[in-house]
DNA sequence: GCCACTCTCCTACATTTGTAGTAATATATA
DNA sequence: TATATATTACTACAAATGTAGGAGAGTGGC
């Protein structure tokens, strides 16, 4: 029912940009690159042409305001996290979010903080059920 | 400690014939692409460059028997999932893995059966603690 | 011994990704 | 107003990825 293109997957440095813009609401080049965190350090115009691919892509839209072009969202985090997950659990879990999951409770990427935050949720979805 | 270079990422595809690999323990390219699924279907050929480079990118060691090439998984299943578990956490959750665990739990991403097993896991990390 | 087949090895090429320089233009400032 | 600075739009280019063809060497059967 989505009349969206499929999106193609974004990359590492990609999930840097759009995750500042996600948090931002609507950025410049310049306050992307000056949000970035030091592994995210890249030239001006780096910075730039990643943006514009991006709206290429149709992650981002662009709007010029004075001199500056100002870039803002145009897909929900939601659906991008949601199309990532995808894609990984079917590559990397051969389609099996549970075996995703048990990994992760498995191999201490939690800690006890997050394992009860996760037996609230699942004490939540009985009762919803 | 580990004497081991960084590892690349790998595609969906290179996935797709890992994941076979590390299934049957040797295979040949033949082999690899008649057990591709469907959307895994690609010329002879193809299948037998990424092998290669898959090869070349420490993932995979070949050993002639006779006149053909077998390939074998040089890096245990474990590791790659855990690097690109460790990847795909950083670069869209941010680093968070319980982010990533609640958004299963929240997503409909599993089912009673995958819920029922979670928590018995929980239930044994409780007692392991 | 010859033919059809199969496999390896090498080469090729388009596309995408990572990275950034430069020309032209607008702007702020001395 | 002349100059330094910032920004865009365009161009460039290397490396990685996706995809596969072709030459040449074994091999199995007739």
């Amino acid at each position: 029912m989505s009349s969206r293109v499929n999106l193609d997957a974004l990359s590492q440095f990609e999930w840097l940009i759009m995750n500042h813009i996600w948090g931002v609401e609507k950025a410049s080049a310049r306050e992307v690159m000056e949000a970035m965190p030091e592994e995210g350090q890249r030239a001006y115009t780096t910075i730039q042409t990643y943006m514009e691919r991006l709206v290429d892509k149709g992650y981002l839209t662009k709007e010029k305001l004075g001199m500056v072009n100002f870039y803002t969202t145009e897909i929900p985090r939601e659906s991008a996290v949601d199309g990532a997950t995808s894609n990984f659990i079917d590559k990397v879990f051969q389609g099996s979010g549970s075996s995703l999951a048990a990994y992760l409770l498995k191999n201490n990427r939690l800690n006890q903080d997050d394992l009860d935050k996760i037996k609230d949720i699942l004490q939540g979805e009985e009762k919803n059920d």
